[in-house]
DNA sequence: GGGGCTTGGTTCAAGTTTGAAACAAACCTA
DNA sequence: TAGGTTTGTTTCAAACTTGAACCAAGCCCC
């Protein structure tokens, strides 16, 4: 089949997606880096583990929820243990598994720099969209990120349309990545 | 002024744009990588440059245009010289200045590589919206890369309103990102 | 016409990401 | 229950990114 190229309109779009999604992703990195000393990525690993329960997360979940490598999470978690951020356990339920938890400190970092993360969020961000506006960037995302989910590029055509997964190792808490 | 945190909706817009972003990255890194030994990036870099006149573009340009570092840029294209998809030249008008130009066999490769990167762009994204969402997906990206714009973290606050900046090493020719 | 500031680009070390391989524990299943 | 496959995680080397220097070449302006 003969290639379909984009519209004109397509084209714009990509454009500016490919743009914004740059110079956001920068903005962003470059706040953290200088408020918390970590990039996106590890403040929203913390922020992802405050929201599970017992603060924990296994390695796959986690890389799961971040959507990010499992060697990748490992690289991350190494360091933010170094950081004293996070700790390492063996999951009790699983030999092979090993889980992540965060440590007070890393609560603590996390509250304290919350606000100014936030706030890069807003003025880069909210601040720029009406309300209906956001409601539509959340419908787009939430489509193009379903049609991408758990996508293993080895995975047979026609296979597994299900999805597993679920959290072994408990406990109760909160505060989130924005 | 006490931090205001963000809605239910933008929390959901940003956890939904974040995973879209991310998915999204990784599933054009991973194509480009088998199919054109590159990531997006670079490929983007290459699609820049034929677009330019001559294609060809000072270095800060292509920085400015592709909304990365100059210093990645010199990186980047520091490999696709190597892989003789590009070539520089020292800018005749500028001494300091020099000129990365498309190769005859960086535009073939993009020529070979495109319909897949396109067919990628169509299958995960434009594929699953509506043109209307197209529509808003411009306007939202459109204001969020406006408001970042050359974006010097260290511009003074009422600082630079004006943009700078445009080529000045000539010619003429075509083919796009996606 | 020689300082002093700005601009265009590169370099270097430290940090991060990638993908493939290695391992070990768990899960079949005959 | 031994053997084979799958699953959870780490490891390793190669590639890439970051940010802070650094080095010229242009600019300004007295």
């Amino acid at each position: 089949m003969t290639t379909r190229w984009l519209t004109p309109e397509e084209q714009r779009a990509w454009r500016a997606y490919i743009a914004a999604s740059h110079l956001l992703e920068d903005a962003i990195d470059r706040q953290l880096q200088q408020e918390a000393g970590m990039p996106h990525l590890y403040y929203s690993i913390l922020a992802n583990l405050s929201e599970a329960p017992g603060r924990s997360l296994r390695m796959t979940d986690l890389a799961e929820s971040t959507k990010i490598t499992r060697s990748r999470l490992t690289y991350a978690v190494t360091r933010l243990e170094k950081d004293g951020a996070v700790r390492r356990e063996d999951c009790p339920m699983d030999k092979r598994g090993s889980v992540a938890i965060l440590t007070d400190e890393g609560m603590a970092l996390l509250e304290r720099t919350a606000p100014g993360h936030v706030g890069t969020v807003r003025t880069t961000l909210f601040d720029k969209l009406t309300p209906e506006q956001v409601g539509q960037l959340e419908e787009i995302c939430t489509v193009i990120a379903r049609g991408l989910e758990g996508d293993d590029p080895q995975a047979a055509p026609d296979d597994v349309p299900w999805r597993r997964r679920s959290s072994p190792c408990a406990g109760g808490s909160a505060t989130a990545d924005a």
